[in-house]
DNA sequence: CGCGAGATTGACAATGATCAATTAGCGTGG
DNA sequence: CCACGCTAATTGATCATTGTCAATCTCGCG
């Protein structure tokens, strides 16, 4: 069962997550780990993946590090539109649009694999149950981004620090990357308030509020959640739109 | 050409849609049509179609009428995350799901046609072109969700109502439903506050302001842009988002 | 020890929310 | 035809949240 990556491997957190999302045949998960193997890179932090405007030709997948997606506006008001966590396909299938609409930079070094059209292509005609997991994973990001946007329209700047930082425990579980109730967080502050819609002085404020209040410990890019239910009620989390798969 | 509904018919909208976005082949849009035109179906306005956590077994593509996906937290805050216009398909591949993270309510009464999960999925199968356009929507769709997100996060409240407004015009053109410039604007003031993020009282001040600067005139359900690309620098609108299908 | 990035603080300004009426438009029943 | 009742739009007054500006502080690193 190596080949799809239950106990190790580079490719250990695509599997654990699609185990978590949608779990593959034995045939398609092997493929799938063969592909990766072939397209191994490495980025250092800060390096821009893709730039808003360019033409996207092949799919990567992240096997460790964080990214995020952010767009710019003219005037300099940066907007981080999502994380791309471990595991998590950077832009399947966005090579049928022109150009991307937004950026990718790494926040961390990242380890990740490309995959080129035509291969992924062929890896999705051949392997059906890979395909649904690849559109299962799209729609799954759809929700995550709904719910940013309810995040950002409609909850006070305490409750979206708060929910964010659930989200990201949650997103972080089914790859394996919360040690008890702590994980990792290697972002700024800069980046949590432009992914929060607040300044970086607001956004400082209101860690220091849930500090306060007990709900969280953030230092040296750990997060430790102490009661988990209590954050996400301080959030209004709901717990739907995560688990959002199929159980058959 | 009658069969892909250039020229009328009750799809005519889907086509112009598809037309603009991912020309279909003559027969993969005839089969598409076929497919429509077994699952027509009406509903009036203020009905709900799907609510949140409901199971989802079929795709409904809108044929006339508008309506809006939306999230609404425990204390009654809502959040209207998108709205869907005429030719727009409510959730492709949405069945891979266990449920529907969001409801989908209509704003006016609505022509839409359902098509079972069996039947859209035995559909893509034989119609790859339809696949391939299809799944572009979805990616489309997930294009204008991000710019909601920097909508939300980082313009101010003139210029998410303008930006708003840019984009409505911008997906209504390709569908055919502007008239020189203006374009219906079904919805109420309280629902425009819900999609941008502010509170009636001041979504109402906003779009006087708007009013008042000679931008816009909206009366009647009708919104008028007298110059679009004034209002366009208002809203700091980037036009790329919208624009990105693949040439070939 | 000095530098630089990131975190933190204080003072103040501004954007947008809330509360509470009031007005306008429209369809219905008498 | 008109009063009533409803929904949506509008207004005024006030309050709260969040942004801005300008320092200062901390800490790892050469």
């Amino acid at each position: 069962m190596r080949a799809h990556g239950t106990e190790g491997g580079v490719a250990q957190a695509v599997f654990r997550r699609f185990n978590a999302l949608r779990p593959l045949p034995d045939e398609d998960a092997a493929a799938l780990e063969h592909a990766i193997l072939e397209g191994l890179l490495r980025a250092g932090p800060g390096e821009d993946l893709i730039t808003e405007g360019d033409p996207v030709d092949s799919v990567r997948i992240v096997l460790s590090g964080w990214l995020f997606r952010h767009k710019t506006l003219e005037d300099g008001r940066r907007q981080i539109v999502n994380f791309i966590l471990p595991g998590e396909t950077c832009d399947a299938h966005a090579y049928l649009l022109s150009t991307l609409d937004h950026s990718i930079t790494t926040a961390t070094p990242v380890a990740y694999a490309e995959i080129k059209r035509a291969r992924f292509e062929q890896l999705m005609a051949a392997h059906h149950a890979l395909a649904e997991a690849f559109m299962c994973e799209t729609l799954l990001n759809n929700a995550i981004q709904r719910e940013w946007i309810v995040n950002l329209g409609r909850r006070s700047a305490f409750e979206r620090v708060a929910h964010l930082f659930c989200e990201i425990f949650e997103r972080l579980r089914p790859v394996g990357l919360i040690d008890g109730n702590s994980c990792s967080l290697p972002v700024t502050q800069t980046d949590l308030a432009d992914a929060t819609g607040l300044s970086v002085v607001h956004a400082n404020r209101t860690i220091q509020e849930l500090r306060a209040s007990g709900l969280i410990v953030l230092k040296d890019r750990t997060l430790t959640i102490g009661d988990l239910e209590a954050l996400k009620n301080a959030a209004m989390y709901s717990p739907g739109y995560l688990r959002l798969y199929r159980a058959k």
